[in-house]
DNA sequence: CTGAAATTGAAAATCATTTTCAATTATACT
DNA sequence: AGTATAATTGAAAATGATTTTCAATTTCAG
């Protein structure tokens, strides 16, 4: 986590950001977690434990974060933003189960493989993408009961 | 496009929901309409050919079309919703442009059969699932000057 | 035709995100 | 260490898409 500290005031520094007590703490708290945050997530992970930090300050630390190469954004297709650990992560895609939500991260380099030929199959120069498989959990899958509504 | 609109009057009376003037206007323009578009988009044109119909028509018609399965929503990372025709069109991911904001539809049946693999891997039952790759498309890949900017 | 139930649309509410701005703080430079 | 300056903070307001409310209107089964 030390290296990850030093990388992000190298950042800072390199852009002119000040490294601020807020910036730091929002980073740690963000490092510590497990899951994948939203801003209310870490406003909340932070207000609960001591610290007197504005909503704002937590919503721009983590977008400087973000551009930091520390944490990317996920989508689970509810229209929040969520970060997770990029630093030291691989990539991964995910699978998210539709009825309790939670979500497994997954990896297959035979899809990457195929992934960058499709690419390029189509003169496209790819940076970065995104695959998410909804469905069902083996938990979820068996007690499935849903009740067809509009 | 007979088709899509008896399916769709024969959803809504499945569901004991009325079929009106507004709700067929509304898939029509739909319909008719070859981009993805958002709640927005549709509202627009609407207004701009003719009728009179409100914004919260469109959008709770939208949602029914959805659910009728003639729309699936696209996510291009921006935080819209975004629906493209689902009836009569074959999955298919998507190549987007981080410059032009173009978007190109691609298919590979590889990839399909292996992201089935993977989920069941993972005991996990898919229903859908959504690839985005994101990178330059062939005109933009030769004109990239970005400024590295924070 | 009629009544019950659903729909409409304007306006307001919601909710995450983003910006504003005056007060505060970090940092480079004496 | 002191100071100037430029960046940061945080409360509050603004934004913008989405969603709900509710009284008036429309649909449609009987």
């Amino acid at each position: 986590m030390q290296k990850e500290i030093e990388l992000f005031k190298a950042q800072l520094r390199k852009y002119n950001l000040k490294v601020t007590q807020q910036r730091l703490k929002i980073l740690e708290a963000f490092l510590k977690a497990e899951r994948h945050l939203s801003c209310d997530d870490l406003y909340r992970m932070i207000r609960r434990h001591n610290s007197e930090i504005g909503y704002a300050t937590v919503y721009r630390t983590l977008k400087i974060i973000q551009k930091t190469g520390l944490a990317r954004e996920v989508d689970f297709g509810d229209k929040i933003s969520r970060l997770e650990h990029e630093y030291g992560h691989k990539h991964h895609d995910h699978l998210i189960c539709l009825k309790c939500g939670r979500f497994f991260e997954v990896f297959d380099p035979d899809i990457e493989l195929l992934q960058e030929k499709l690419a390029r199959k189509h003169k496209f120069n790819p940076i970065r993408h995104k695959m998410d498989i909804f469905g069902y959990c083996r938990k979820c899958s068996q007690s499935i009961n849903q009740t067809q509504r509009m």
